[in-house]
DNA sequence: ATACTAGACTCAGTTTTTCTAGGCCTAGAA
DNA sequence: TTCTAGGCCTAGAAAAACTGAGTCTAGTAT
């Protein structure tokens, strides 16, 4: 008998946390993606909340689990319930320093895309303060404290708050090489670079030519695009570009398109703002981002 | 440069509900209760928020703290953002266990009034689980797991789910004492129990009597009323008696009432229920509870 | 004036919580 | 059959949270 009886405790907010998530996207390895942390702490943490109720919240699968009723019955109220903290949040941050911007994007956009235009964004909305982060996917803008999210989409979206049209798909490189080019059959003596996320990108953009030759490249790969470019810049051979992140060079005529023809991708260049990011300064910035856009 | 960049995190949440507390409560100090935590805590919370955010969320008075516009601006989202944290834990601990029910009660009301109704109650409501927690002052149902909570409240109040009628002090003791006692003056001679935390009630009862005559008597007090009342059983003394507490022991007549005179007191014993106990067993237990009230 | 008090701050050290690593297990796919 | 995806478990490590004790400030009481 403690002098202060320990009255029972309501559930930690962090466990409730990792169930929410586990239970939205119906997995602990999805959610620990998502919360940044190991499969095994989503399970200790969904363990330790199923004792504190007295229930099981998930069938536990041979591969996966699946929420039980009554996981299912209160998931609603714990989704809605981190909605609104993490609009807080949000909301918290922004009052406290509303001339600051973060935006999340794919690093080639963020370096290719984003990068060149951050010089002009600051001359038009000066005093304003950018923090960018490149990440591999969209984050759920819902939870994670972006303003804007830059990324590519195999999709047309309407409530997207910028969408560019479907990214095309054309060989670059720097002036010198272009002149040792003259026919499809001069790629393959010459070294041919891709990213590693788009590994497909030479066959697409081949077969869209002549679907039946079967013409093959081959030369390095990059784990980043913007290297991949930048090897190009520096006459490394024939870079297949990303029109949306490329284009820029060739306008200056750092890079020349050796073909004419384009392919066109199912990526769009897609911006969306999170929905705390209402204010006049994101507002603006998107417009600044559009008009920037267009002259690309 | 780290593999993976350390992409910007959200706030921790236990920074966040320090926040939400000190803001509601309007200081640290009660926020550190609510918590169950040292003062220190709160304030290393809140200024890691600060930190967070970049903003000062307090200004720090002499004596005290007081709400910034930016922390007045984000605290109604705060506030609404865990009750509804709240309203879904608890719902999802009645969802697991629909039959557990916890109540929570001042340390006399929990013995002596609602602790002889437990075996009644169980009778009636068979395979019902009630714990019960005994605590100095109400908690906040909106947040604390509790289902009810029995406390004295000196206000009468409609939104009460149960309200008994102001309170009344009458000295009480065993027969065997009563035989001793025929006057006021009687009392003098005697151990006069009290509680230490009514130390009033004595005087109280004995003004309304006779406001003029300066009567005062003297005994042991007692931390816990049940243990006064224990040791009135057991001809100690004469106890100043609250009715809803002892009259059960008037009407077996293992205590009597030397002096007919009550004095009506301020408290009234008060019944709560949380906003997430709706369902059927608790109404039921209401009306067992309300049923049992009107025949003490 | 002088002490006292309430409330908050800080910092070091400790306790508690949370996380990871790595091995185990199961069933469906290759 | 082997491989793989997804979870489970446990020990130990890392990080977060908390405490305790000493400071500080301005009202309040003496």
């Amino acid at each position: 008998m403690s002098v202060t009886p320990p009255r029972p405790k309501g559930p930690p907010l962090n466990a409730l946390r990792a169930f929410e998530a586990a239970a939205r996207l119906g997995g602990f390895r999805l959610a620990s993606a998502e919360l940044n942390v190991t499969p095994g702490a989503i399970a200790q943490h969904v363990k330790f909340l199923e004792a504190w109720c007295g229930g099981l919240l998930f069938e536990r699968l041979p591969v996966g689990v699946q929420l039980t009723p009554l996981g299912t019955s209160i998931l609603p109220d714990f989704v809605a319930a981190f909605d609104a903290l993490a609009a807080a949040s949000h909301k918290l941050r922004m009052n406290a320093a509303p001339n600051r911007v973060s935006v999340t994007a794919l690093p080639s956009i963020a370096q290719l895309w984003l990068g060149p235009l951050l010089p002009k964004i600051r001359e038009e909305l000066p005093g304003i303060s950018i923090s960018v982060t490149a990440m591999e996917a969209p984050p759920n803008l819902a939870r994670e404290p972006f303003d804007l999210s830059i990324f590519f989409s195999s999709e047309a979206d309407k409530s997207a708050d910028l969408q560019l049209p479907q990214d095309e798909l054309v060989p670059v490189c720097s002036p010198e090489i272009a002149r040792r080019i003259s026919t499809l059959a001069d790629l393959q003596d010459l070294s041919c670079l891709s990213d590693q996320m788009w590994p497909g990108d030479w066959t697409e953009w081949l077969k869209s030519i002549d679907p039946r030759a079967g013409y093959s490249v081959s030369g390095p790969s990059y784990s980043l695009y913007g290297l991949a470019v930048n090897e190009a810049l520096n006459g490394a051979g024939v870079l297949i570009g990303h029109l949306s992140l490329v284009n820029r060079y060739l306008l200056t005529g750092e890079l020349v398109a050796p073909f004419p023809q384009r392919a066109k991708t199912a990526h769009r260049l897609t911006i969306y703002r999170s929905a705390q990011a209402r204010s006049k300064i994101i507002r603006r910035l998107l417009d600044i981002l559009k008009r920037f856009a267009k002259n690309l």
